[in-house]
DNA sequence: CGAAGATAGTTAACGGTGTAAACTCTTTGA
DNA sequence: TCAAAGAGTTTACACCGTTAACTATCTTCG
């Protein structure tokens, strides 16, 4: 028979499960309506979520998870030798992913509620598998990084401590603008992603993907990815 | 004394100035607290309002004809004959309001259930303002725009007929790649504001600007904006 | 002018929500 | 074994969006 820490684990597991059905439904996340979905009462979620906001964030993190995955499955899509076509499989996942389900895109990108720092770090982000991605082709291909002596005294300063993105204490600090790069790319890619899914802009451009791949041809020259381009072009019509 | 259709109109801006100033207190935007903000009763809302998300939709009209306002206050404050610093101030000060305003920014911008293309582009919408600013840095320094000839012939059949930023009918057609510059600069801009506000990102670098900063520098060169770039980089030091 | 109708507002009510309190069982651990 | 801890329940409260029925008040037009 299960033990009590069994038991409160799966219960964990399936609340989590039910709420994330719920929003992936396109229906309310409300505490009562998980407590249906799992024939219990509304109240007996306290025991494992002190608020709805907290159920919410459980709910964030999980899907968070779960977009993390799939990127690096799409990245897996292609081999380890070929980290351009990885990174560019796993954007067009990030992106895909969002358009198909706005609301829980919402929920984890664009929520003020939802402190994300703080947790999202702890834990196997979405920004840490394009961080990951993002060092495994410089890794190959050894695009320019600047110099940390040619970035800004404080923002050279938080590169050599960085918080956000993978673990890469042990990137030696002649090395650590790459950072500053991982984070400038993240922030195209996260910001056309989120234009493209709140629709403040034409439509159509949208859905023919022409912003995306404007972005994708911008960061094409600091990521040195030049070279590559008419393959990895011909890569993002197939995967679009 | 006033007619009907003058005070429900005072009425009706009387609901959205109250509803816009819960949401700045960062109160729930609720009917019923709307009612009680203007000693109604909640079920008197629906003269005024279809249903809540109706109101909703009010508010954020309202807000972003505000920081288009604010946008537009910002730009005037320099000299028409400097649109460039028109462009960055309007710039600046859009970043600066998102960030003291997370919520209504959320609800004006990021906001699912809002249907923003069709209603925000019949009235002044905020991105409108920055097209009209960019139009006019484009006729002073008259930086390069594609042909629609080298463009992807989908995109330039949209650029023929553009739908979302401001009125550019009058441009003749051979300077139609303007709209395609206009909108992948206000991606840009877009991208790195709700970035910055919603932080997912190092927060160190968003409070010291980096990130916009490097998006501004990013966007220097396709404007035209190199030979100023000292200048203009010493204006947005003093206005972050 | 005066009656008919439209309009702004009310009260009452319904079902749904988050959450606290008090209460049962059942499991755990000394 | 027995007391403490834990999971879940019922009950209750205040709040929410929304509808229906009703009352004034203003407008309009014969």
């Amino acid at each position: 028979m299960p033990t009590r820490a069994q038991t409160r684990a799966a219960t964990q597991e399936r609340i989590v499960a039910a709420a994330r059905s719920l929003v992936t439904a396109g229906n309310e996340l409300t505490l009562r309506a998980v407590a249906r979905e799992l024939d219990m009462t509304a109240p007996a979620l306290y025991r494992y979520a002190a608020s709805h906001q907290d159920l919410v964030k459980m709910v964030a993190l999980a899907i968070d998870a779960d977009v993390a995955e799939r990127v690096a499955g799409a990245a897996a899509a292609h081999p380890a030798e070929d980290p351009a076509a990885r990174l560019i499989a796993a954007a067009v996942e990030f992106r895909t992913w969002a358009l198909g389900n706005r609301a829980e895109f919402a929920l984890v990108f664009t929520n003020v509620d939802v402190e994300c720092i703080s947790d999202l770090t702890a834990t196997a982000s979405t920004g840490m598998r394009f961080s990951e991605l993002l060092f495994a082709l410089w890794q190959q291909v050894q695009f320019p990084i600047p110099a940390l002596s040619d970035l800004d005294p404080q923002l050279a300063e938080i590169m050599r401590d960085p918080q956000v993105p993978a673990d890469l204490t042990d990137v030696p600090e002649d090395m650590r603008g790459l950072v500053w790069v991982l984070e400038r790319a993240w922030s195209r890619l996260y910001g056309t992603v989120t234009l493209e899914t709140f629709g403040h802009i034409d439509p159509r451009v949208v859905a023919q993907g022409h912003l995306f791949r404007a972005m994708v041809n911008d960061q094409a020259g600091p990521l040195g990815l030049e070279p590559d381009l008419p393959r990895l072009t011909a890569l993002l019509d197939e995967l679009l």
